[in-house]
DNA sequence: CTTTGCCTTTGAGCGCACTCGAAGGCGTAC
DNA sequence: GTACGCCTTCGAGTGCGCTCAAAGGCAAAG
């Protein structure tokens, strides 16, 4: 996982923007765009090199994605990949399931749920109920690591935040 | 890292403790001591199982601490691994760290800092507020993934926790 | 005595999630 | 035209942290 994306020029976004239909808005859930935080103001279409600045993914990674299937990504004219929002929302959505250190093949599992449609429903609950009691575990496992680490630091002199 | 570990016949443990000499009481701060909460009551001397029983670890993983040098253990009279109580303590400290995404390479710095006496205090003082940070900066991370699970857990039907 | 079970060392193997490299294509800039 | 930069595919390589296997030793149990 990078930090460090690459600028591309405005230019061939704007092509994009130019070149080819406006798709229908993405029938995203505002809600839960807000909570995936993607900046507005993000073309219709964005390059590998823009998405990954954008995701803060390398575009290494994002192929990497794509070629295990996580992922599906449109082309251009000249067979370069092809961002739209739904597709930016998605990926921040799988990085922050990987941040939280689910593992590809569930992430791989519960989008092969949503694909097959509403009626696995239940099972996604399931899998994200479990995953929510891992990051909790998680979460403890952290407060005592910090615990042990503040008062290292406060032996050393330093000075713990409360 | 395991937790299910494998007991060992009490005998063992009561033929070192009546076969060799008992050391003297660690110079283990006790408030650490709390902190990494280890069982008491704990033998003076134990044997590999015992001691993967009671750190969570597996017999391999305390062989390999120690063959990459993060850890040192006596032996016994039939050459067996012999852990006291300094030795649980630094497991338990390393596994807390560990848990709390240390590499095993940082680690290994620490306590060659440790080794090397009290003027590296400044050093490690630094070392475990970066690591602090790293911890909390995850610790957000986390959140931010628990948003977005819990968000779908609520819209599948579930009922998240506040 | 043999079996059983836990222990030893050493080197090799594994799973995960990237990460890189080679060889080549597209399109704008000069 | 040709140079440049970003893009493509696909196979292979990397780093981390274990995890396992082979070959053999010790000692209590039957």
């Amino acid at each position: 996982m990078n930090t460090t994306g690459v600028l591309t020029t405005p230019e061939r976004r704007q092509a994009f923007v130019d070149r080819y239909e406006v798709p229908p808005p993405s029938p995203l859930d505002p809600e839960l765009l807000k909570l995936l935080d993607l900046p507005d103001g993000l073309p219709e279409q964005l390059s590998i090199a823009e998405a990954a600045e954008v995701t803060g993914l390398t575009a290494h990674t994002l192929r990497y994605y794509e070629r295990i299937g996580l992922i599906r990504v449109g082309r251009d004219g000249a067979r370069y990949r092809s961002y739209d929002r739904l597709a930016l929302a998605r990926i921040v959505f799988i990085t922050r399931l990987r941040l939280s250190d689910m593992p590809i093949s569930t992430i791989s599992h519960y989008l092969e749920l949503v694909a097959q449609g509403e009626e696995t429903a239940p099972q996604r609950l399931a899998l994200m109920e479990e995953h929510r009691a891992t990051i909790q575990r998680r979460l403890r496992e952290l407060q005592a690591a910090l615990a042990v680490t503040d008062y290292k630091i406060t032996t050393y002199g330093g000075h713990a935040e409360p």
